[in-house]
DNA sequence: CGGGTGTGAGAGAGCGCTCTCTCCGACAGG
DNA sequence: CCTGTCGGAGAGAGCGCTCTCTCACACCCG
């Protein structure tokens, strides 16, 4: 089992190593016989080029970390594998690597001791909120970096996000087109863009609507839904903020004899697998997550191979899924 | 933004390369006063390791790769958070990466050659089917690998799984003790290890129960158990071979008419997220898959820095969290 | 007092690759 | 025929680290 330089593959093809590095790295002043004479002895000898030799003298690891949030909030997020597929795409044909990377409260730095020491070239962080101070650091370190979603304080930082706002107007609008008269909504927390933005765009179409709080948990979507029961006995529209908390309260109306969607009518937001879980199936706002995922790998590679690529932000905008709940 | 070397290290300790080398690497053989000053002029200087100098000498990558199956069954496995989660705690503090690598058919091949040009130290294998040539092939060439789950077709390979008989009886013995009479499983796959055993682990237990075939999807689980209503109306009692199967089969039966679990008791198989979307909650069988993650990884590791690491398997018990659905 | 023994530090040889720099030969123009 | 130019190939200098080998020095024993 010994392993196969470039060295041997030159010997073998009669070349100088320089030129066997030209072939492998398919630069074109090289001529056609020795091209094919190197071609030839790669296949041979089952050449694969060491990545830690090459990395020592490009200066690139050719990995990018996906840094997640702690296991309990990773746990419950009904996208991460489509976050991870749509990255995926866009980075292995290039040979980038995808590194995992999920943090405990005080491993967050790790991201940037490895970005420091040469581990990865970049990284895309999810579901920071506001008190991390690891985007701000790497900004300040000039170290490529992709947000998931809006900062909830601005910030110089390249990110991508859905249409939160036009989303949530989407499902007002869609209870109001379905004829209902008194209309509710289970937000999502209030110290996050999307549990805000949500809120706000849900208002901006249906302003009189009864607002009931959630955290994006099937918990609180349990909780919610009781309160909004008591507080409104006759609701027959609500606009939940996420599939989960959606999932946790049709059962809560379904216990209190409400028919979904003959009595109330319900549109969650995600399209995530929990809005198939429901019962009636959920009529919900999409979000292109593996397109959103895609888009943020190919900004942080964008940020990788050009030190000067400008901040941008990417939104992409959200379509309703109609299903059976609304 | 210079990036420190451990000749520079050195030059400001006053000592050689070779001293800081030692002091990075906590050889014992440094004296005090060296050691302390080499420890001053890193965190002066900020220094952090070339993870790729250090990689080309020593040969080791301090990477491990988590090869999961084409994205669309790895969406619809519920448990991916878990093994990553389980994984993560275990080789984070050794300072080791994980990589995901996400294989479309013919991409699986990937890990081999990541493996040899030297990128990965061994990998973690999920859902191989018995068509996969992968496995027998990083056995052959004596690469260090641990599959998830129990090969179909017996190999000199470590692997890790539960005992999926054992969990199958004790769905079974539960649903005996609750005094249920008319008796049915829906199965999965009979073409996986974990679908085979399940079944069977429930016959022995169970010998006379309807038996009809799912694989181990949401669909399925619909289908079965409508299947099921037809052939045998009176059911009481059923174990259905995945919690997804499960949380498709629930409303079949309200659809019917038919209370659970007062009428029909209902017990799963996994006790992932969709075991707390049924209404009612699910009773299951629990995999402590974190904790099998964990060992998969540790079991990895010992291959990695062992050679000779002999070829073991680890079987973990499951056990039975009773819900309210049986 | 000389010769082993041991301990701690430095010198330097790579690890396998990329890339610049140099060089060689062919060919065109004066 | 000489010089200038240019495409294509080789020589070789690193990239930053580890680790062996060597060496200096102190110590103990015969």
């Amino acid at each position: 089992m010994k392993r196969v330089t470039l060295e041997e593959v030159a010997r073998v093809a009669g070349v100088s190593r320089a030129t066997a590095s030209r072939v492998v790295n398919g630069a074109s002043t090289v001529d056609e016989s020795l091209r094919h004479a190197v071609e030839k002895a790669i296949s041979t000898t089952g050449y694969l080029p060491n990545i830690a030799a090459r990395s020592l003298v490009t200066r690139r690891a050719d990995a990018i970390g996906l840094v997640l949030p702690d296991e309990r909030r990773m746990l419950g997020d009904p996208h991460l594998a489509s976050v991870v597929s749509g990255v995926t795409r866009v980075v292995r044909p290039l040979g980038v690597q995808l590194v995992l990377m999920m943090t405990g409260p005080g491993t967050r730095e790790q991201a940037l001791s490895d970005l420091r020491c040469g581990r990865l070239d970049g990284v895309i962080l999810v579901h920071t909120d506001s008190a991390d101070p690891v985007p701000g650091r790497l900004i300040a370190a000039g170290l490529p970096v992709v947000l998931a979603g809006r900062p909830l304080k601005p910030m110089p930082i390249t990110y991508v996000d859905v249409n939160q706002t036009a989303g949530a107007a989407l499902a007002g609008r869609r209870l109001k087109e379905l004829g209902r008269r008194r209309i509710a909504t289970i937000t999502g927390p209030q110290d996050t863009p999307a549990g805000q933005d949500r809120l706000q765009g849900f208002l901006a179409e249906v302003p009189d609507a009864w607002v009931v709080h959630g955290d994006f948990t099937r918990q609180s979507g349990v909780a919610a839904m009781e309160q909004l029961i008591a507080l409104c006995p006759d609701v027959d529209g609500v606009f939940v903020a996420s599939d989960l908390m959606a999932n946790g309260a049709i059962p809560v109306l379904h216990r209190h004899g409400r028919k979904v969607p003959d009595d109330v009518a319900i549109v969650g937001f995600d399209d995530s697998t929990a809005a198939l879980t429901c019962e009636p199936e959920l009529t919900t706002v999409r979000q292109p997550i593996a397109d959103m995922a895609a888009e943020m790998a190919r900004q942080l590679l964008r940020q990788i191979t050009d030190d000067r690529a400008p901040v941008t932000s990417v939104t992409f905008e959200p379509s309703l899924v109609v299903r059976d709940s609304g």
